[in-house]
DNA sequence: CAGCATCCCGCGGGATACTG
DNA sequence: CAGTATCCCGCGGGATGCTG
């Protein structure tokens, strides 16, 4: 997303943003996490529907920005932990005036896509 | 991304959010079309990279959403332009929050990331 | 428990060519 | 000018199985 350097991904570092938050899973990773320590099992449980594979690939993601610590505890068996650090609470504060957003306009949205589609399949095809 | 409905994605409407802004393309569209009433060519150049064809797909994507408004102008040769609506207009607005995160912390995430990779390979690789 | 490795597939999206 | 149509490929990500 952030392959080719064009004068508005220049002006616009919301590209960067998006590029860190990026993937299916990210999001859900981090709002998860946001309530304190968690291991990878608990995420594996909150977030719905994440694979193994993902959850892993995520978090490692997610630790490369600098937006997770994880924590490892050499115990048997071995028990990890991960929190979110302060740039990443500060992004999941951000990310409430998206939510915000979202739950004002669902419905006007929603309606617009009906609207659009049904405009578009006049006749019952 | 919004298919399976889980517990956290009900619970964060993020999710919604990010799928009617999702893309390689949309948030450059809509910052591109900010600036007032735009016409096909313009965002061509503007939004710099885009194909033809991702121009077109995403528009009417969010067209349908009912983030953009598209009037045509039945002239030789044909003019259309895409203006942001209200909900829209206040989107390009909340993601400010965003690209003021970004900014105020990408020295802290490009450090994260170098600090990261140098540790995983410690030697030459 | 918390991973990593491998296989595999769908789809987002690029390149290219044609049209009202 | 403002699209549509077709072909094609890479990669995000699911399923599954193995390990310290």
């Amino acid at each position: 997303m952030a392959d080719t350097v064009s004068p508005i991904t220049e002006a616009c570092p919301i590209v960067e943003v998006l590029d860190h938050v990026a993937g299916k899973w990210s999001i859900g990773i981090l709002v998860a996490a946001a309530h304190g320590p968690v291991r990878f099992t608990e995420l594996e449980r909150e977030v719905e529907g994440i694979s193994r594979r993902m959850l892993t690939l995520t978090l490692r993601k997610l630790e490369r920005d600098g937006l997770l610590v994880r924590t490892v505890y050499p115990t048997v068996p071995p028990r990890v932990e991960y929190t979110l650090t302060g740039i990443a609470r500060e992004l999941v504060q951000t990310l409430v005036g998206l939510t915000s957003w979202a739950e004002k306009h669902r419905g006007t949205i929603a309606a617009a896509r009906r609207a659009y589609d049904t405009q578009r399949t006049p006749a019952g095809v």
